[in-house]
DNA sequence: GCGATTTTTGATACCTGGTCTCAATATGCC
DNA sequence: GGCATATTGAGACCAGGTATCAAAAATCGC
């Protein structure tokens, strides 16, 4: 679920849908919402390490992944619905949540006066404690 | 330039000014605004590896560093004004430029509903071109 | 000023998260 | 099936750190 489309996209651009690709992208689908490149190094012991790494980096590229800065700035991936959005990130669960906020854009956008500059780009990470996580205190969660 | 007071905040926390440490913190004041951890290492040969980094984290705990993460995630340090802010970058010069946008933390606020969670933090770093680098397209700039 | 105490240092090993190279292999296309 | 081209995997290497631990330095009490 969220496989389909990924050869078309793919050829699209003139890349191969090989195994090693595939592999990786049913592990994830398969795994968590949110992951470190290494968790999926581990799921696929098949797949060369560097592979693994192209892989991400393309899915990224094509949209279908997220790269999440966590807290102290260790990289996350997530699944990632199209277009340009941001993070709520459960500080501790992991869980990520995305979120569009117009408001912050035209804020930012007004930021963007000739004396300060043009903005090409923003990076929005908002940490939260999850109702989940606020509730249940047990370390499970 | 910066440096006074940097003793007694020191000492108010139990720490000792030592020659590494005021070492790379001269490094820091002499040298650039926006600089990565091995750029100081090179500044200051003689003191350790271990230590450099121990250092910049020092300086960010106590307010007077702060860690920026560029577009691609890389991790950078600046001179920092005390207090919660966010970044200007420019990705072309790497000039960084300080902002508080209360009606950005206010959005966030309005985030932290029940249903959603509390929100514990929250990183904002904006990528802008700065009216230098827009206007002189040279590439010393 | 001296010694004891405690912090800090630096060398070194190790870690995560990547990238680069390059020969070997797999894919897509006809 | 055969060919051109994209991709892989092994392995070296890099940035940016952290952990360990004996040796050195700073501060405190006197």
């Amino acid at each position: 679920m969220m496989k389909m489309g990924w050869p078309q996209v793919l050829q699209e651009q003139g890349l191969r849908l090989t195994r090693p690709r595939l592999q990786v992208l049913e592990a994830i689908a398969e795994h968590g919402e949110l992951f470190a490149a290494e968790e999926v190094e581990a799921w696929v012991p098949a797949v060369g390490r560097a592979t693994v790494y192209r892989a991400l980096k393309l899915l990224v590229e094509l949209g279908l992944l997220c790269k999440v800065l966590l807290d102290d700035g260790s990289p996350r991936y997530s699944l990632s619905a199209a277009g340009h959005h941001h993070h709520l990130v459960c500080v501790s669960c992991g869980t990520v949540r995305e979120f569009h906020q117009s408001v912050i854009e035209q804020v930012l956008r007004q930021l963007g006066e000739p004396k300060v500059g043009t903005v090409v780009g923003h990076r929005i990470e908002v940490f939260i404690l999850c109702p989940n996580c606020q509730s249940t205190h047990r370390d499970g969660c």
